[in-house]
DNA sequence: CCTCCTCTTGACACTTCGCCAACAAGCGGC
DNA sequence: GCCGCTTGTTGGCGAAGTGTCAAGAGGAGG
């Protein structure tokens, strides 16, 4: 007690509070679903007065969605070397390198990829689809096509099929556990070959 | 003006009255997402007290969670016939049965595996998991796998795989209509023809 | 026509959300 | 070292949504 001038709160600059506060949100949103998130819950959890988090997010929806976007967009490491070789050696490289990125962020990378039941968020759908888009984007160059190919659109839309197999994949492999590394591995990198050698060359020829 | 005596509201049997409410809330939930549709706006589209969702269904969630289960559940027609015949034969068979029945779904169906951004739902990911347990069982017969198989299991898994990149192909079809129904099909039917040609039979030799 | 069963309503208590005016932390001037 | 101003932060209000429950009314049966 030597002096009574303990201040109630400390004040932050603002990046700082917002990203406190954004952090608090991703752990709460990535444990429970949207509606089961208070903004008192996240306040709480930030020790901030609830009034707060609209002061700097706005609305909930919108720190939600913040935290969606943040969570999907891959880190700057994706743009990985990739090796030159045979078709093999470079499937195999780029599911290696998927698959070494995806068990680092786990946990966010898991819950952001779950599928929810049903009700389309045409904002979040967005999103994602900008996301898998970017991926798409980088698998096929790995794969030595080129983004000026005539048939660009079709070729993204391909990778990003084989793109939903391979959250579920991930999804047996670390969540379910029911497929070990080397198995999601293998049937992957099959696959990924199958549609670089077979499919692609195939669907070109049957555009309406 | 014969009679005054004009009902202010009509009594149904309880079956149908829940029907009733169950489909407004079906179309509700497909058009937005959860936290987006109030029991108010059910009540309303469905023309009763915002009280009797409560009596049929409990709580809103329950009433969502019901929606769900029957927008996954496939139709009984999903026993199909499978033909006997060579590999080729029977993916293609299986793969055009189900752009078929897909096709007729469409909007329910595409409602029902859109992913929503982040945030684990424990009770949705349980009924949409069953759901494909139940469809993967089914590829597995129709491509000759037996129930009983001693890894049986590690089978499913794979399959499920396989579903994750299906439901993507279906997104791909129609609804950003970036490939045709003959690409999806060619897609899907390689794909699924490796799976079970080349990499069912090197996971089995993974297993730790 | 009256009675009773039960389907249905409407209101109450409680939680959550967005808004905003008032408060105070703490840096800069004197 | 004290004071004043900027602005980060609080706390409470009003609107909206949810679950509960006792009371009300449709309509079949006697």
């Amino acid at each position: 007690m030597t002096a009574g001038s303990a201040p109630k709160w400390r004040r932050l600059e603002p990046d700082e509070r917002r990203e406190q506060i954004f952090t608090c949100a991703a752990e709460l949103f990535g444990e429970r679903p949207y509606a089961a998130v208070s903004t008192g819950d996240i306040a709480a959890r930030a020790g901030v007065a609830r009034g707060l988090i609209n002061h700097y997010f706005g609305t909930k929806r919108e720190l939600y969605l913040a935290v969606v976007r943040r969570a999907l967009t891959l880190p700057p490491s994706a743009v990985a070397t990739l090796p030159d070789g045979s078709l093999t050696e470079r499937t195999d490289a780029a599911v290696d390198w998927f698959l070494d990125m995806v068990s680092k962020q786990q946990k966010t990378w898991l819950a952001a990829i779950t599928p929810e039941g049903i009700g389309r968020d045409e904002e979040v759908e967005r999103i994602l689809d900008e996301a898998d888009r970017e991926a798409a984007g980088l698998v096929l160059e790995a794969m030595g096509f080129d983004r000026g190919d005539e048939r660009w659109e079709q070729l993204i839309a391909i990778v990003r099929t084989y793109a939903g197999m391979v959250k579920a994949a991930s999804r047996e492999w670390l969540d379910r556990e029911t497929l070990n590394r080397g198995q999601v591995h293998t049937v992957l990198s099959h696959v990924l070959r199958t549609l670089v050698a077979d499919v692609i060359p195939r669907a070109r020829n049957q555009s309406e």
